[in-house]
DNA sequence: TCGAATATGTAATAGGAGATACAGAATGGA
DNA sequence: TCCATTCTGTATCTCCTATTACATATTCGA
């Protein structure tokens, strides 16, 4: 897939960070979304012209997948991390939605998931597109249920939960905050509301596992 | 802001209906959004030539913002309706979201509510459009605090709860469901989850008020 | 030093966007 | 009947879009 080497070709190098350039761009798909995005906001950013834009990226499309799979493995890959990383359910359910909210709500980037806005801003056309990321979203979606179910296993959710419900409200809740970011709510009130979600989730406050005090 | 009258102006009268033009072209714009809808969209669902468009609704930002209009006193005023007519805070926010996912999740409409889905659609351009709407949203997120305060004050919710907290969350549960319904997401899945969302807000189960037996 | 290969900058392509000029058609009032 | 007024359809305008031809520049290997 990259096809960066490191022993030199024949032909003139490129005169720009290939990678820096990749990231110039992701964060103008993230801010504006890929429809109304140009290619003259992309060269702009990145400071070259739009025929170096196209040998290095191949076309809009191309260099948008690219700069998706950039935004999974670096700020998208926040929520499966907090998933797999938290040791109770609680906690990771607590740190997806937190570690969500501090990057939505952070100054330095663009607002909300560029995922998840991509069910927005690309529109019903651009199914090609739209199944990409989906495909995204699903992953964090069947990672919420997974590590649902484990938590459930663990005794930390009463046996009456219903696992498959919790996942979607988790989901939609996790959807929800990148528009409440990008509509300009608060870091502090997103923050709030989403302790109030997660002790209402029904987590016993008190398992067998480790405590440390 | 209505310049139609009954009594015939002088000048050949206009071959169609005004008000059937202002829902297709609230159709589109709810399917597509604003960029992403062309006039030729618009002139091609109503049956029209694009003079015959401007001739009536003035440009492509005057028709949308009528088109807001039309959405907000019907389809949209689904949660509104909800929040002043339902008896307690409890069946208030369930019939406001139930109610916005049979809207969200019908095959005869769109999908998700458009403008919530404004958010993104509309760019961070368009400033004057993104504060429009970003009015209606506004009145929601109000009434929404405003039943839940009469609801606290009622001692349906405990003295302890937070109720900006919780307006904040039914507010970011509300917005998801429009995204998760775009994602396709299936009706009874949502409707289980907000189940699980409603029965964990805190709310009473018997209070004092009229029970119905 | 020469040629193959790649990058760069300028400028052009074709297509679509929002919006409108203009001529003709249809109405009400005088 | 005539005129002012308004709508309709065709064609057009200007601007912006994504993409690329082409000439030039810079590197590698021979």
């Amino acid at each position: 897939m990259n096809t960066e080497t490191v022993t030199r070709l024949p032909g003139r190098p490129r005169e720009f960070d290939r990678n820096a350039a990749l990231r110039g761009a992701m964060e103008v798909f993230w801010a504006k979304g890929f429809q109304n995005t140009s290619i003259g906001d992309l060269t702009d950013a990145i400071g070259i012209n739009a025929p170096s834009l196209y040998a290095a990226f191949g076309n809009k499309e191309s260099l948008f997948r690219e700069a998706v799979g950039l935004y999974a493995d670096t700020e998208g890959g926040a929520s499966l991390r907090a998933l797999r990383d938290e040791p109770t359910g609680r906690a990771a359910i607590e740190a997806m939605l937190k570690r969500n909210i501090e990057m939505f709500t952070s100054e330095a980037k663009p607002r909300g998931c560029m995922i998840v806005l991509g069910i927005v801003s690309l529109g019903p056309e651009n199914e090609a597109l739209q199944s990409f990321i989906r495909d995204r979203r699903t992953k964090v979606s069947k990672a919420v249920k997974a590590r649902l179910t484990t938590s459930a296993a663990h005794g930390e959710l009463p046996p009456s939960a219903d696992i498959g419900a919790l996942a979607t409200l988790c989901m939609t809740v996790l959807n929800g905050l990148s528009l409440q970011a990008l509509d300009g709510i608060s870091r502090s009130a997103l923050f709030k509301s989403v302790d109030v979600f997660v002790a209402s989730l029904g987590f016993r406050t008190d398992t067998t596992s480790k405590r440390k005090v």
